[in-house]
RNA sequence: GGCUCAGUAGUUCAGUGGUUUAGAACGCAUCUCUCAUGAGGAUGAGGUCGGGGGUUCAAUUCCCCCCUGAGCCA
């Protein structure tokens, strides 16, 4: 039998500042779900990078007095540092500056303008540099985007348009099923309702940095056209996408204009829009003016990239959360050091002068194995992660509970090493590197069919600390 | 402005399609084991479940209004 497939992807990203703990969030979310169809045996293509044609990047490089090119290599080495630090498993790191992402993106343009669907035309709006986008009279507050703060140009130019209006209603039933979470669904379906839906402009004229409109090179492809065809162009023959992994700002042109334009293509939809919300730090949006950044490179430099995974991991998926560095330290030092840490350390440290012998499990009984499985399959991360730490906890009270220093009872050892075992496998996913820290200590391979088969006997001996504990306010 | 969501212990959050003592974690206090990373375990203090009205024998949970915060608006 075939294995099955999974396809997940990550946003691209923007290169004209740093990474950012949002972006570091973002990753190991889809790298936990890369790991955990990988667990379950499936074949698993895992796609992130960043998004380089954006006219933002060639304003940022004029800042610095450099050419755009410069920029970009130098700043996706950054996100590609960053993947590399947080032991993100992605099989392909593309840059939309590739130049197979280049052909495939025309390549598209065309097959939808031959088809007629995409026109010239002639258009006349505020455009926001910030948003990348043309934004509403409307929208505008004191004449500024809202978000950006920032007065708009008033562009009025030839040119090309993607008839996105055309699939209003295919687009409107294709969410229905696509968008998680029903919150974020309901904002996509009401637009779509109660709102026209316009044909998209595709085109920008006059710029030096961008993709060439293949049809007529006085123009360039419109950013977001050919940011989003790099699910196609990094595919490596596993689309459809099974899950697209994005923050709740670019829902719509992943909810709308991507289907719209799969559709014209006549390409296969991909299967699940998994819209996460942001960080706060300290309850105030991440925001270089304000000056409250964190670092996730210098994070993991100083805590090692599980601590920062797995407190990552303990925020909510789809809601907002607050997120600072003292919540690391607290993640770290109460959960991952005194409860698993100290779990593994005691009883690799009994089991080592005891040894163990076989029995049947039966504190294994206490994991919600169904519960924590239900929990992924609808991203639900963070409860997962707390199903599996009180399982923890029912493991350090069982030691409490059977005194295995003073009865030297084998049996207790083997259930306790066996139930590390599972906690290994289950963790694997969203703390690889202590997982198999742990495997090699006990001796045993990560395989979720491993879960429920008794565990092979073999010489357990005391392993090094795997979390240090950190004084709070460093 | 339109639409949507949230407001529950000091903090972060669960939860309830109306019924007897509203849960967890962290923090705090007391006790305790000693295998272990001064870790672990037990107990306890802490909430008029944003405010006001309504429906009901009964509302934190349903309905309406208000306040506060957040989000989306191509």
């Amino acid at each position: 039998m075939a294995k099955k497939k999974f396809y997940v992807t990550t946003a691209i990203d923007y290169v004209n500042g740093r990474p950012h703990i949002g972006h570091a969030f973002e990753k190991v979310i889809a790298d936990v779900l890369a790991r955990w169809n990988k667990l379950l045996g499936k074949k698993v293509w895992f796609l992130t990078g960043t998004d380089e044609n954006a006219q933002k990047n060639a304003q940022a490089a004029k800042k610095e007095g450099i050419s755009p090119r410069e920029l970009v290599d130098r700043n996706s080495k950054i996100f590609i540092e960053l993947c590399k630090k947080l032991d993100i498993s992605h099989d392909r790191f593309i840059r939309t500056t590739e130049s197979v992402h280049v052909k495939k993106s025309q390549e598209i343009f065309k097959k939808v303008y031959d088809k007629g669907e995409i026109y010239k035309g002639k258009y006349e709006g505020h455009y926001c540099v910030g948003c990348e986008s043309f934004i509403t009279e409307k929208d505008l507050v004191d004449g500024k985007c809202p978000e950006h703060d920032k007065e708009p140009e008033w562009i009025s130019e030839d040119a090309y348009f993607f008839k996105l209006s055309k699939y209003k209603d295919e687009i409107l039933n294709f969410v229905k099923t696509y968008i998680v979470p029903e919150s974020r669904r309901n904002e996509i379906i009401s637009r779509l309702e109660n709102d026209e839906l316009k044909d998209l402009c595709v085109s920008r004229i006059n710029l030096d940095w961008g993709i060439d409109n293949p049809i007529d090179d006085e123009f360039k492809i419109y950013v977001w056209f050919d940011a989003l065809i790099n699910y196609l162009t990094g595919e490596n023959g596993y689309w459809p996408a099974d899950v697209h992994v994005i923050g709740k700002g670019i829902n719509w042109f992943h909810s709308v204009i991507w289907p719209g334009m799969l559709m014209s293509a006549g390409i296969e939809l991909p299967e699940t829009l998994l819209v996460h919300g942001y960080l706060n730090l300290k309850g105030s949006k991440i925001s270089k003016s304000l000056g409250n950044t964190i670092d996730p490179i210098e994070l993991v430099d100083r805590y090692g990239s599980d601590s920062v995974r797995y407190s990552l991991l303990r925020c909510s998926v789809f809601e907002d959360s607050d997120y600072s560095e003292e919540i690391l330290i607290n993640r770290n030092n109460n959960e991952l050091a005194n409860k698993l840490g100290n779990l593994v350390s005691r009883v690799s440290g009994l089991a080592e002068k005891n040894g163990i012998e076989r029995t049947h499990n039966g504190l294994l009984g206490k994991l919600k194995l169904k519960l924590i499985e239900k929990y992924i399959d609808n991203y639900e991360l963070d409860k997962a992660l707390n199903e599996i730490f009180t399982f923890i906890d029912k493991c350090n009270e069982y030691v409490q509970e059977k005194k295995p220093w003073e009865t030297k009872d084998k049996k207790v050892l083997y259930e306790l090493v066996d139930c590390i075992k599972v906690i290994a496998i289950l963790l694997w996913p969203f703390i690889p590197s202590t997982s198999e820290k742990i495997s090699r200590q006990f001796d045993f391979g990560i395989d979720y069919e491993k879960i429920g088969r008794p565990l092979d006997i073999k010489q357990i001996r005391k392993g090094e600390i795997l979390f240090r504990k950190v004084e709070n306010g460093k």
